[in-house]
DNA sequence: CTGAAAGCGCTTACAG
DNA sequence: CTGAAAGCGCTTACAG
């Protein structure tokens, strides 16, 4: 138990006084090279670590964090978790100074996106974190807090390339990979699987990259099933009429939903009588979780979204105010979830 | 955006100084009657935070906060995750003037359990973080920490109607049938299932608690399978020769090891070339990760034990510093790792 | 280029 | 019972 050095006795040992080591700490100059030196050495040798406490009570700067994300609503409260882990990590770090401003955008507008973005720019943030849901807009955003020499931190997707000081997120080829390996071990050789996009629109990115980590695991047990990607509409009646058709059929025995939507599989599974297929799917919205429970749905892969918005804002402040390294690449485990083991995740934290 | 108020607001507020103020929030008495309601009432109207920095760095009180498990080595690393968590927790906190002292004992011995709670007791410390693994001596420990006021926390496993500040493990009732679960998605009907107690000493508690689990799953689905406790003994030939047998029979499909010795049975069933069963067990030893690996284990179910470590002395943080309430059952999630997830899982955090 | 002084919000003796 | 003062370790103008 050696009581840690502070700055004052730094300055002793350098024959100096306290503000000459601060300028030194904190590279603002103005010491001779020779008092330079040798108070960084000092400060190596008794591996001095600064009072962080204190630091942030004296610090008059008030660091501004904002966020932008996706909003949520009763429909659609995927970005519920990340949101909560926002407000738990900022009200963990408010003490020291740091206020965190949340900002929401339409994730189908770009138009949306860019209206944030501008006036996020105009609030000169100290950090931002960010799920890029438009390519460019964030490409074009980024560069400009590059030049302003803000750090900034993707969630839940990524775009390579960029500067950004870390991505939380999954690893969506894994994650689809492993889907297709929790199906293997329940459906038989020789029977069918689905491969099923639904909402009507484009997959997203995530979307495909899992899709490729299922055929990359099925290409592994050639011979072994027929899988068929079907795109499901539940808006129109055509669709979900052929899917039906498809989804009676004997020998399909397990279903991927490879977005967040599994809940409308298991929702015609129900209405059709039909008990005896393994459904698979990502992500825990309340329908969701409420099939697993009911078994309609075998296993739900999730991410720890709660995760990802709590270790975004704290790196953040790791990289503001503690001046700690943060990871670059931050790949969120992988959880699988059973109708077993959900409540006691959900009620974690 | 609202700053918050500073006991020297509040003491303005009051019409008296900030130190009557500090008198009323940490209940020193030594104040009328009228300013204590007075000061309470203006506390409760502004939402009052005190600045916990600012507490910390003008309080003189340090605490030492101490925990007690069951050493690791080469052999037996269980015990180094949860390590590891109390080491992160305690250079976190390490600001507030906490310091956190670890003690180990020999989890097969009692005296060496009842030494080091001798020595803990003698330290008078302000926080002890527990591995119950003895009861009685536990029992007679929480006694002595009730009378001094000294809070603790049970970590791994539980003994009920203690004064405990909080319980962190897990559900083992509940994470046995999950295996078992996980079991009957690949298991065929009418095939047999080994349930497995390893090391030729007496269950643990918690191995006892996980067959429970299982039984009651398996009593779900009553004629669906065969089942058979088997205690096996690796270092006595005989167990060993009986257990191959066993194992070796054709209609033997699922296997559980209800302990954290599955590494055990996936090594025979590697010498004897056996590949056609499913092998589920606990804990991330290295061995049982290496088997996991190679697709010997098809499952192992982890509690999160470097959390148990974290979580524990950040509880005793909140309680001792922040002052925020604690919840006294904190089962944590159930995890289920695979070849594909591990990974993630490990190198998380 | 350097040091002395004041202050961050809270706590703790001390004097009355 | 109460208030003024000093101090926690660090930062920030300010004067020289």
């Amino acid at each position: 138990m050696i009581k840690n050095l502070r700055i004052k006795d730094i300055a002793k040992l350098a024959g100096v006084s306290p503000g000459t080591v601060d300028r030194v700490i904190h590279n603002r100059g103005q010491v001779t090279e020779e008092n330079r030196l040798n108070i960084l050495k000092i400060i190596e040798e008794v591996n001095y670590k600064p009072n962080l406490l204190a630091r942030s009570l004296a610090n008059k700067k008030n660091y501004l964090i904002v966020s932008l994300c996706p909003g949520f609503n009763l429909q659609n409260d995927y970005w519920k978790a990340p949101d909560h882990g926002i407000e738990r990590a900022a009200r963990e770090i408010s003490d020291y100074n740091i206020s965190v401003k949340r900002f929401y955008f339409d994730q189908f507008s770009v138009q949306s996106f860019k209206k944030q973005l501008k006036e996020i720019l105009e609030l000169n943030p100290d950090g931002v974190l960010l799920s890029p849901v438009f390519r460019e807009e964030t490409i074009d955003f980024a560069q400009k807090l590059d030049e302003k020499q803000v750090p900034y931190i993707f969630i839940d997707s990524n775009i390579d390339g960029l500067n950004n000081l870390s991505y939380l997120g999954q690893n969506s080829f894994q994650s689809g990979f492993l889907a297709a390996r929790l199906l293997s071990y329940s459906t038989p050789a020789d029977s069918s699987i689905l491969i099923v996009q639904i909402g009507g629109s484009e997959p997203s990115n995530q979307a495909i990259r899992r899709e490729e980590g299922i055929h990359n695991f099925l290409s592994q047990t050639p011979g072994k099933y027929y899988y068929t990607h079907i795109d499901l509409d539940t808006q129109n009646p055509k669709s979900k009429a052929n899917f039906s058709e498809q989804i009676s059929k004997g020998d399909v025995k397990g279903i991927i939903v490879i977005n967040s939507k599994a809940f409308e599989v298991a929702t015609i599974m129900n209405d059709l009588g039909i008990r005896d297929k393994n459904l698979i799917g990502y992500d825990l919205l309340p329908e969701n979780i409420k099939y697993l429970k009911e078994g309609l749905i075998s296993f739900l892969i999730a991410q720890r979204p709660e995760e990802q918005g709590y270790k975004g804002i704290m790196s953040l402040f790791n990289s503001l105010v503690v001046k700690s390294k943060v990871e670059k690449n931050n790949y969120l485990p992988i959880d699988i979830l059973t109708g077993e083991n959900i409540d006691y995740y959900l009620n974690y934290i």
